[in-house]
DNA sequence: GTGGTCTAGACCACT
DNA sequence: GTGGTCTAGACCACA
């Protein structure tokens, strides 16, 4: 499930933040499940509980998941998810420097359009 | 010419470095031309010169620019750049990361693939 | 363990990655070990922290060690490492001429030879 | 006759040195023999008149050449060369570190060893 | 003038 | 604690 990658120049909590946030809007994480404790979840993939805490509290603040103090921690209803102006602009600032990078490696434009046009393409599957 | 965004996350070597390369790859700069010298430009974007250093280091050892010693540091032949496997993989993992961004930010499969391909279109004339 | 010159032309950072090489490729640091700490290291040695960071950061470039961010830098799996064509070309041209300096040394071909014989063969044992 | 790389690491002066220390050491230049003086050589290889300057101050303390003033510079009797302990000393670590660097590549010994027979063998025709 | 290296000291994000 | 970046200022070799 979890894929994490300790030599990835990636932070450990922002891969569990995607990690998770895939999870949920994949459906695998069903809206309203309840997700594992912080503790749990830090011992089931050996990391951090401050980092595991750190992806639950920036889940959170984006609206991916809720927490009820004492209780516990549960997915948010995602349908109600919606692009706010700022983070789309961000998204897609990193999708244009993603596409620069593989231009500049020497691709021609063509050749970087259609290994861009694969890799979407595998992600129509897993989502929506 | 130069954007720098000193509060953007991307650090400021590498904000230098990406611009260069656009420069160069989009042949603003040319093939031979010199690059101004690491003092120069660290004054002209007010910048500490070890950072422009780091930069057109990191430029020279992606085969971009190249140095002669005593010199100067001059624009290499791009045509000959060609992407090696570890590059290609990052900046695969790159664009997949910044179209799943979007997909999780609550648009549909179709809109994401759309704005991709809009801003993936405006990379067209700019580059060969 | 360390063997620094401060005299030599060789630079201190370049003297740093070298050692740490010899010490990872001959097994005296282990795949998966843990190296010093930025800041230790340049303790142990006395150099500035920021020469010691210049090695570990070419280390990871050429793939021999990986940093997991805030806990620290280890040793990758060597032997996965592979000549790539850049760097093997490097180093034949580096062998070249160094045979080269024992000819124009005015030894004889069959001198030089045995001398780079023997130079070689005390490598033998203490790698794979 | 003349490799110049001025992409190459090697600063110029060096590669010019190495360049006339070659033709000399294989008798293209001969014992005796008038060079090309100093302003001459710089314009034919397109190179600073410094940069020569200090390439034939090198080779005549090294005794490969002699200057008669206001005559000109000279090959010396290159049969008399005779390896100084220091020098030899140098290129023995040169060497060393040449092989080592192609054993760190993630070479094998003996695929290390064959690829520096070749290498040598190369020189075995052009010198002594 | 050029690039390259080194030190000292500071600040940051991450675990 | 960890590595990563940045600044300031200095020194060096090379052309």
């Amino acid at each position: 499930m979890f894929q994490l990658d300790l030599k990835s120049r990636k932070s450990i909590y922002e891969q569990v933040t995607d990690n998770l946030k895939e999870l949920i809007m994949t459906g695998t994480l069903a809206s309203g499940e309840k997700l594992p404790s912080v503790r749990e979840l830090s011992k089931t993939i050996t990391v951090n509980p401050n980092t595991v805490q750190k992806a639950y509290r920036e889940l959170e603040r984006q609206g991916y998941i809720y927490t009820t103090s004492g209780v516990g921690t549960f997915v948010a209803d995602v349908s109600q998810i919606t692009a706010d102006a700022h983070s789309l602009e961000l998204a897609k600032a990193a999708l244009d420097d993603a596409f620069k990078q593989l231009l500049f490696l020497g691709l021609s434009y063509d050749e970087a359009r259609e290994i861009a046009g694969e890799i979407m393409e595998q992600r129509r599957l897993s989502d929506d």
